[in-house]
RNA sequence: GUGGGUGUAGCUCAGUUGGUUAGAGCGCCGGUUUGUGGUACCGGAGGCCGGGGGUUCGAGUCCCCUUACCCACCCCA
């Protein structure tokens, strides 16, 4: 038997938002969209669905086997995207005749990936890209390390540190060394330092990648390398070596330093950190990462890096890039859990109580009245027990409420409370909505 | 995909060596002279004890399978 109802129920890693998470969500790409925009950097929008062949292979083996792919009704071999950064080089190979270079694109929307969730992990989730493409200068990757910063200061976060390094340094000491071919295992080996030890570390690199002894001894140093942003540049210089990539990626490291501090970044927001040496394959000059110094056990809620051939996969034309993605949702569960949102789940500041069952007209034209004044108000759509209106519109977080009963109508006045003080004041109605915009701030 | 843990009311959890009508706190709804919310008092609703199978006279309690979530690995936003 049973019941004949279907059991409502979400895909794993899927999930519904309820207003009290949708609306700080909203927020934070309103934050990013306002410091996105105030860069130079306008909105595109792609198609959630592309053929297949453009998003295999690129973000590397591991984002392949986590594609959503499906045939579709037309016989066509389609997958979501898993990210916004593969879909944007397709756009740009296909439009860049168009918009002419540099171009620069925010980009907002959901990404899809079939793997394990996990805390601040999702199958679906959303991202908030930026990316200058048309452009190799490191000016790009300069402010796009603003902008990253930038975005969480604008979010209210204190504590954070975008965290910076650059591919071609890793690769140059690997060359050095006479490791470069080796590269992804030693640096997988290395990422492991903090967790394993060196011994295991160095056992690894032997193991895995075929190092001596003496080239692991030497990979370990580079991590050993500590201090603030000058010190760590200097330390490296030697291990570069004569590479000349490793000379690049050095002199770009040291030029973004520089930009930034010019730009006024507190010391310590933005550093060096060596040990960010993987993220998706395409990388392959500056990289950041951000963390939350209060919750690093989330991981990076921002990431990206420059891309030098990521476009030319579909177009002939040079299109190197730079930008990163914001990690919405992650983000969401961080602020979530550092007790960040405030739980309101009213779009409108101000409730107005529906109390004297005769005057339904006149609480919808005081209503339109303040909404007409800029003001956002809810009018309760039932005359019920006033009572039970307070509670509703001080649980969804209203903050102020007008109540106007049969003696303030005739009087022209209103109660005005201030639902978050517990106060309440008589307001006359000619001047409740400028009175409203004033207490609202 | 691998290993470990958890899954009992909306939420956080109790449930003794398997034994009759499964509990608490919070929340929710209603009430405490039909005009005022977060406090107090009273009352009420709400559980196929994640799902399926097995052992047993009898299972929330034991065994197996499955599913979801959490943690670690891996990878990443």
């Amino acid at each position: 038997m049973g019941s004949d109802k279907i059991q409502p129920r979400t895909l794993k890693g899927f999930r519904d938002l309820t207003p009290e998470m949708m609306i700080p969500r909203e927020g934070i790409v309103a934050a990013a969209k306002g410091v996105y925009e105030s860069f130079g950097f306008s909105p595109i929008d792609t198609p959630a669905l592309e053929y297949t062949e453009i998003l295999l292979g690129k973000g590397g083996a591991e984002t392949d086997k986590q594609l959503y792919r499906f045939t579709d009704n037309g016989g066509r071999d389609v997958a979501l995207r898993f990210d916004l950064t593969i879909p944007f080089a397709r756009f740009a190979a296909q439009h860049i005749g168009s918009l002419g270079t540099p171009f620069k694109r925010y980009h907002v929307g959901p990404v899809w990936r079939g793997e394990n969730t996990q805390r601040g992990r999702y199958r679906e989730f959303v991202q908030c890209d930026f990316d200058t493409i048309g452009t190799t200068s490191i000016v790009a990757d300069t402010e796009s390390t603003l902008v990253i910063h930038d975005l969480f200061v604008a979010l209210g976060f204190e504590r954070f540190s975008v965290r910076l390094n650059n591919r071609k340094v890793l690769s140059g000491v690997l060359e050095c060394l006479d490791l470069a071919d080796q590269a992804e295992n030693v640096l997988r080996a290395l990422d492991k330092l903090a967790k394993i030890g060196p011994e295991k570390v160095t056992a690894e690199m032997v193991s895995t990648a075929g190092c001596s002894e003496a080239q692991a001894a030497e990979v370990l140093a580079l991590a050993a390398i500590t201090g603030d942003n000058a010190a760590i540049l200097t330390a490296l210089e030697p291990l570069v070596g004569h590479s000349k990539q490793g000379q690049q990626g050095l002199a770009e490291l040291t030029a973004v330093l520089e930009g930034v501090q010019a730009a006024g970044v507190a010391e310590g927001r933005v550093r060096l950190d060596l040990s960010i040496a993987r993220g998706l394959d395409y990388y392959t000059g500056t990289v950041f990462e951000t963390f939350l110094d209060d919750l690093e056990g989330i991981g990076s809620c921002c990431s990206g890096g420059r891309y030098d051939d990521l476009a030319s996969l579909y177009t002939k034309q040079a299109l190197p890039g730079v930008g990163a993605s914001l990690g919405v949702d992650r983000l969401l569960a961080a602020m979530e859990e550092l007790g960040m949102l405030e739980g309101r789940a009213a779009s409108a500041p101000v409730f107005l109580a529906f109390f004297d069952a005769e005057r339904a007209s006149d609480y919808v034209a005081l209503a339109a009245r303040l909404r007409a004044a800029g003001v956002g108000v809810e009018l309760y759509p039932e005359p019920r027990k006033l009572g039970a209106q307070l509670k509703y519109a001080d649980r969804r977080g209203h903050r102020l409420a007008i109540i106007v009963g049969p003696d303030e109508w005739k009087a022209g006045c209103c109660q005005l409370k201030d639902l978050d003080a517990k106060t309440s004041d008589e307001v006359a109605l000619d001047d409740l909505a400028s009175v409203c915009l004033q207490r609202l701030g």
